[in-house]
DNA sequence: GGGGTGACGCGTC
DNA sequence: CGACGCGCCACCC
């Protein structure tokens, strides 16, 4: 129960669709607070499972991908989202244009 | 129990 | 317009 703030950060990462991606303050909303924006880096740092988090759809305030990510290759996160369908540009992403939108449900 | 760290966000200069 | 620092909160040791 008590799902550490990381559980919850997973869950809503796990959630964004493909061709889409959020922002570190998005998800920490989606999570619960938008101060987790920090924990939230953390989280996706610690990362235990790449292959059902895509870390890689995650990106700052600005669309830009983190240079800490070198988890295979900085630009292999910029490949990945290209391979969704993500335009990017310089490494920055259309916010505005792929930006994940929190689901009304 | 305390301290240090961190893949951010925002304000201000 | 660009650059810098601060704050925020959670996790790890």
């Amino acid at each position: 129960m008590e799902a550490s703030v990381f559980e919850r950060i997973y869950e809503v990462v796990k959630q964004i669709p493909c061709g889409q991606v959020a922002t570190y303050g998005q998800i920490a909303a989606l999570a619960g607070n938008k101060r987790w924006a920090r924990v939230v880096g953390y989280a996706l740092h610690v990362n235990p499972d790449p292959e059902k988090i895509p870390c890689y759809r995650v990106v700052n305030r600005e669309g830009r991908v983190s240079e800490a990510f070198a988890f295979g290759g900085g630009n292999r996160q910029i490949t990945l989202l290209e391979a969704e369908g993500v335009r990017l540009t310089d490494g920055c992403v259309d916010l505005k244009r792929y930006q994940w939108e929190k689901p009304l449900y």
